[in-house]
DNA sequence: ACAACCGGGCTCTGCCATTTTC
DNA sequence: GAAAATGGCAGAGCCCGGTTGT
């Protein structure tokens, strides 16, 4: 069953709660790398007195710098580790340093997380194997550590940390979905089981107050695997903003359950993990914004339902947009027909309006789906449209001039 | 041939506050 | 009473193209 022997287990509790030195070296550092053990009554470390009410190791920091640790971040993140008599920065160092990471990264994972250095190797090597039951490579997991230290060494618990990839994989996510949430929301693996558990509980919850029952298609289990996988944040978020964001959704589109239900296992799903505030900041905003243009309840109703990520760009470049749009002889009914277009850059969707002119395209004649196509796929459209130009027509000229 | 539909890729940490542990 | 562990927060899009439908 557990991969986690129990010899490694109790050898990790011996090395985090007693003063036994740590046993391997990395003989690529300099000598010294680690501080001093100390003697059993932790007298005249480093020639100095202990540390007591809030005087730095002078060797940690030392060693530290050697390793090109920002003792500045190190510091102003977590104090209380520059203090510590007993740390094992060599064996961390070179713990990363054998699975393929640079100076660079090792020392930007220590200044950004200096708590990584009081973990034990049997710790590490254990971590790294459950992050390895995930990632295929060890430059994978470098990578996440060097973009989020804190993710793999803010928690220690390692059987929690087996629990979490035991029961996410056991909501029904294969191996290519966990790597995917994963490698997107590393701080999903270091939260508490139990936390993880709550929010796979509230949004089954949701979808059973929604109507799901075990014999509906879907399930809530079901419901709740495809919000997670739809939104794979939701994991890192409180259950709490996750159900004023359901509660919003539902109150201000005025949507019964059947529609909610759609919408949240549908696109909403990947606006659900906004901050509350800025969720209703913005729909208050596209409600005004859409008003001043003569559009409705039913409208906005349409228009979020069909294009949730409309509540997820601010109100200053949505407005951007839209008036970019508006500018080009684009109705505000063709964006509520056609709101994928919103998903482009307003730079996008400017220039592109911009070169239809040069050809005299007409939005209301042919509509605005040339806007939401790939580069190539507008290109190969506009070969066409300058082609069809009658020959009197100049050409249109490249690079906007 | 063209439009419409739809999902996928990229990617999200670094800090503060509170609770727990030692 | 400290450090450690843990929860929570603010911040804020863009683009591509395969497939299916007509």
């Amino acid at each position: 069953m557990s991969r986690l022997r129990e010899t490694g287990l109790d050898l990790l509790k011996i090395y985090s709660s007693s003063l036994l030195p740590f046993p391997r070296t990395a003989p690529w550092l300099p000598r010294g790398l680690c501080t001093a053990t100390p003697t059993p009554d932790g007298d005249h470390l480093h020639g100095k007195q202990k540390t007591s009410a809030g005087s730095e190791n002078v060797s940690l920091l030392e060693n530290l710098s050697l390793l090109g640790v920002d003792l500045k971040k190190a510091r102003q993140r977590q104090p209380g580790v520059l203090r510590k008599l007993l740390t094992n920065e060599q064996g961390v160092a070179g713990f990363l340093q054998a699975k393929g990471a640079s100076r660079q990264v090792i020392a930007g994972i220590i200044s950004r997380y200096p708590r990584a250095i009081t973990r034990s190797l049997d710790h590490l090597e254990q971590r790294w194997a459950l992050w390895r039951r995930v990632f295929a490579s060890d430059s994978e997991v470098v990578d996440i550590l060097h973009r989020s230290p804190e993710s793999f060494f803010r928690s220690s618990d390692n059987e929690n940390l087996e629990k979490n990839i035991v029961f996410l994989s056991s909501l029904g996510f294969d191996a290519k979905a966990l790597h995917r949430l994963l490698t997107t929301a590393p701080r999903t693996f270091s939260n508490s089981a139990e936390l993880n558990r709550q929010m796979v509980e509230l949004l089954e919850d949701v979808g059973s107050e929604l109507g799901l029952t075990r014999r509906s298609e879907p399930t809530p289990e079901g419901f709740a695997k495809a919000v997670i996988g739809r939104n794979v944040y939701v994991l890192i978020r409180s259950t709490r903003r996750v159900r004023r964001n359901v509660e919003a959704l539902r109150a201000s589109l005025r949507l019964d359950d059947a529609e909610l239900l759609a919408l949240l296992q549908g696109p909403g799903a990947e606006i659900l993990d906004l901050s509350n505030e800025y969720l209703g900041k913005n729909f208050r905003s596209l409600r005004e914004k859409m008003a001043s243009l003569g559009c409705g309840r039913a409208d906005v109703k349409r228009l979020v339902v069909a294009y949730p990520m409309v509540l997820y760009i601010s109100s200053e470049n949505l407005s951007g947009k839209l008036d970019a749009l508006l500018r080009g002889g684009v109705s505000i009914q063709q964006v509520v027909d056609k709101p994928k277009v919103l998903d482009y850059s307003t730079q996008n969707i400017a220039g592109r309006i911009e070169e239809l002119q040069r050809v005299g395209y007409e939005f209301q004649r042919h509509g605005i789906a040339i806007l939401d196509t790939s580069r190539k796929r507008f290109d190969a459209k506009m070969l066409k449209l300058c082609a069809a130009l009658p020959p009197s027509t100049p050409p249109p000229q490249e690079g906007g001039g």
